[in-house]
DNA sequence: GCATTAAGTATAA
DNA sequence: TTATACTTAATGC
């Protein structure tokens, strides 16, 4: 198996491929490296493809009429994003740009198609990830209009715990470390807040011990049982949780 | 060093 | 909560 194929077989979407469905795919997906920074699609660029990202980061934002971004997922190995036909991973009019230096595949809509026509299995299981990406949305925009920014970064913690929770604490292992360096601007992006908002309410969830930081520019960490109380008043809650439990 | 970036604080609206 | 502004700390040339 050549090192692309052993890729590819690491996307989730692509889970339920054979080998040899592999090998058959690995001529249409061409590879890409691309730094930190740059745009890989935008309105503008209309790229009828989906993407998959085998190493780096990248940030799906969108551009408000006054210039604001609102940061809607960023997204980790192993996931796609992308517009195929009708389908869109993401919405019109957003932007995605590498957030780290990333290696980037992709494939052509036609292409995509084709083999979601012969493979339900693989058909079925973009829609799993169109509606949890959904889901995702909806549960932020029902705390963007009813709830308070606390419940939105605590909403938020949670969810990076669940897409980006690295190490246990050994001696401790209900605190999990976020596996991404985001700083309050960059969470506040996600937010829809400002940045000195989340400085305060980190402060905060600092003090009841739902968070810490071991130092300036150190990852944080974060309590999951606490986190959980913290989320508690939600309806969504307890699904969110099985989630998180099931990393683990 | 000096400029830049991230984070902490304070105050008015 | 946000906008604005000022301060401090860390980082990079």
């Amino acid at each position: 198996m050549i090192e692309k194929e052993k890729f590819l077989s690491r996307i989730n979407l692509f889970q339920s491929l054979s080998e040899d469905e592999l090998a058959q795919l690995e001529p249409a997906t061409p590879m890409e490296v691309v730094k930190k920074g740059t745009m890989i699609s935008s309105p503008h660029l209309e790229q009828k493809r989906l993407f998959l990202i085998k190493a780096g980061k990248v940030r799906l934002y969108k551009l408000s009429a006054d210039g604001k971004e609102l940061t809607i997922d960023l997204l980790g190995t192993g996931h796609v994003f992308g517009e195929v036909g009708s389908f869109t991973i993401s919405s019109t009019n957003m932007y995605a740009e590498a957030w780290e230096d990333s290696l980037i595949c992709s494939i052509d809509k036609g292409k995509f198609e084709e083999l979601m026509l012969e493979k339900p299995r693989l058909a079925l299981h973009f829609i799993e990830i169109v509606s949890n990406r959904l889901r995702e949305v909806e549960e932020m925009m029902e705390l963007m209009a009813y709830g308070s920014v606390r419940q939105r970064l605590v909403y938020l913690l949670g969810r990076l715990c669940e897409k980006y929770g690295g190490e246990r604490q050994a001696d401790a292992p209900e605190w999990i470390e976020l596996a991404v360096n985001l700083t309050h601007q960059e969470l506040a992006t996600m937010m829809g807040c400002i940045r000195e908002t989340v400085t305060e309410t980190l402060h905060e969830l600092t003090a009841e011990g739902i968070v810490k930081k071991t130092g300036l520019r150190k990852p944080l960490w974060v309590h999951r049982e606490r986190l959980r109380e913290a989320l508690a008043p939600h309806s969504f809650t307890n699904v969110f949780f099985t989630r998180l439990d099931k990393r683990k």
